[in-house]
DNA sequence: AAATAAATTAATGCATACATTGACGAATGC
DNA sequence: GCATTCGTCAATGTATGCATTAATTTATTT
């Protein structure tokens, strides 16, 4: 599952800010020169540049001319954007994969991710709930052929994954969703396409207008 | 409409060796190590270097450890990957832009491009048919609002693009094509974002068809 | 002659150096 | 006191240097 390690410097820039950027230790609006990042990772400008600029490519940062990098804040229009995207490509993919009648030890990871989602539902247990749907959506698109889709769409799941940890307690349980989940799951099983891209299509548009909504509600501007 | 000059060398770099590629000057398969790459364009290997990141992470080329940039070439499935895409994601955003009801005026520049596709199929002009077909879908492109689709989306026209220059001789007039631009363009003027979706995605579908067909037929593995 | 080992070559990954130029603050004029 | 100019500082963009190491060639052995 994890990238083969390519024990390079570039490589353990990239994932450290990434990571950072991620679980908000470098929060949207973080802002520092290159030099200070690379004091700070220990290693020359060199590699940090390199890995900024993929991390640019990626839509986390921004390289600012004369300011340095700057950790990019996610709107309420950025969601929008990604939740379009989302839910045009993920539905056909989905679909796609269905038609080729996946066999039940394909499957077999999905059942297990919908399965935590419930259980973690039942004990509301929000962070191992949020981990499994995540889950349950990386093992689709890997499941599913297509590799330019992949990168991209997952690359939009780490844009907007902070915003997803943000408002994901501002809400009730996420039954729907969790149900939703179980449903596709169930359209994958029988190999209906058909159903598998409707249903995902509701997933999509239902929790991105649930989380514009929120967005809204509690003027979250930027996250 | 052009990118702003950022006068800089990996912005020149960037630009001319992606130009050098799309022409084909760099063919798919081009091999070289990155000094001879700098050497060629006059500056050092650091600007050479962030240029070719960039255009990795774009899926033009590939950067091989102890042998330098390979232009990568588009096999089949890769046409198909990239037709995937567009297919989901084209006619949605076209949609959602047929319902904002686009005046006519933001519509002038679709309704030159269809002209000047009408005349060229008339005059057997493939060469300015391609670049107004081209055309057309960038500014559509940008008429809808989606930064992050319209950045990808145009990665993948820059990907697929030698591939279509050289099927785009191997088969008939583009009349059908020409049609549905036009067809398109009149539902985009009703704002009719269902008709819209379902033209759109019948013009990908059936072009993808098309090629595909052709790359097989010729036995063009990779280009 | 084939296979193996040693030596050479050269490309990358990274560090470092340096000129340029924008940002910021101090000093000056009004 | 406020605006303006100048000077300092620091960050970037780019070049260059260097160690490491894979690829390749040559030499050696059987």
């Amino acid at each position: 599952m994890a990238e083969a390690v390519k024990s390079s410097r570039v490589e353990a820039a990239y994932e450290r800010l990434k990571d950072e950027i991620r679980t908000n230790r470098m929060p949207p609006g973080f802002q520092a020169p290159e030099p200070e990042i690379a004091i700070r990772l220990g290693m020359s400008r060199t590699p940090v540049r390199e890995a900024l600029i993929r991390l640019e490519a990626e839509g986390l940062v921004e390289l600012i001319p004369r300011r340095g990098v700057r950790v990019l804040p996610i709107r309420a229009e950025d969601m929008r954007e990604i939740y379009q995207i989302l839910t045009s490509l993920e539905p056909d993919a989905a679909a796609r994969y269905a038609e080729t009648n996946p066999g039940e030890a394909e499957l077999a990871p999905l059942e297990q991710a919908t399965a935590e989602m419930e259980a973690a539902l039942e004990s509301e247990d929000l962070d191992t709930w949020a981990e499994a749907d995540d889950r349950f959506h990386q093992i689709l698109l890997d499941l599913q052929g297509n590799r330019r889709l992949k990168d991209f769409v997952r690359a939009l799941y780490d844009q907007a994954h902070r915003a997803r940890v943000v408002t994901m307690r501002m809400r009730g349980p996420p039954h729907r969703s969790t149900q939703e989940h179980r449903e596709i799951l169930n359209y994958l099983r029988a190999g209906d396409g058909d159903s598998v891209r409707r249903l995902f299509k509701q997933h999509r548009t239902r929790s991105a207008e649930e989380l514009l909504a929120i967005l809204e509600k509690y003027k979250l501007g930027q996250l």
